[in-house]
DNA sequence: TCACTGGCCACCT
DNA sequence: CAGGTGGCCAGTG
């Protein structure tokens, strides 16, 4: 388990976008102050649930359906479907300070995620390949650095696979992990992947 | 500061 | 192939 980011406190509001279909919950948490995304929630099969995630993270916040579009495409990206999604409007600030500016802890985090962000759909990356990218050797630190990804789907952490090609783990669990790979085209068997 | 703790890896049975 | 073990490295409190 990672530390859980509780009661982040945002020096203005964080606004937030819940969409409801097929029996999922699916959330994004958007700062005022930047118009940008601070996080993606996955989605969950109540909406108790959900509320229980986003105030586990953000003290305050207001629901808003200002956003709407903005879920329903991480819905889409969710379904394995081509989304043209602007990485602009996420914001990958880094702040450790209070009050917060920004969803990256770190430095470290902030270029695992860039890496990953460049992974095509429908293809795989290993830990360790994406730490060699950035000239590191510290594969399991990129596997904690994603564990703290705060936009699932978007930045896609899920394409993030073990050496051996078993998936390794996700936060929305492992099955999750699968299926969203199945959907955009990766073969598996098992719980291993293959790739050409 | 320094000992944990991992979305891991390679190498053994 | 499954399971165990020591090693790895950056972040965290």
């Amino acid at each position: 388990m990672y530390n859980k980011i509780s009661e982040k406190s945002y020096p203005d509001a964080i606004f937030v976008t819940i969409y409801h279909k097929e029996d999922l919950f699916f959330a994004v948490g958007i700062y005022s102050a930047s118009e940008k995304i601070v996080r993606i929630f996955l989605p969950t099969s109540s909406r108790e649930k959900l509320y229980e995630k986003i105030s586990d993270e953000f003290a305050d916040f207001k629901l808003t359906d200002k956003y709407l579009p903005i879920v329903r495409d991480i819905f889409n990206l969710y379904n394995g479907k081509k989304v043209n999604f602007n990485q602009d409007i996420l914001e990958l600030s880094i702040n450790k300070s209070e009050p917060l500016k920004g969803p990256v802890t770190n430095e470290f985090d902030l270029e695992v995620l860039q890496m990953v962000s460049k992974i095509p759909r429908g293809t795989v990356k290993t830990y360790k390949e994406v730490a060699e990218s950035m000239n590191s050797k510290a594969w399991r630190a990129v596997g904690s650095a994603l564990a703290r990804n705060p936009f699932p789907l978007v930045i896609p952490c899920h394409r993030v696979v073990k050496s051996d090609l078993t998936l390794g783990n996700y936060n929305g669990g492992v099955e999750m992990k699968k299926e969203l790979l199945k959907k955009e085209g990766v073969k598996i068997n098992g719980f291993r992947v293959t790739r050409t």
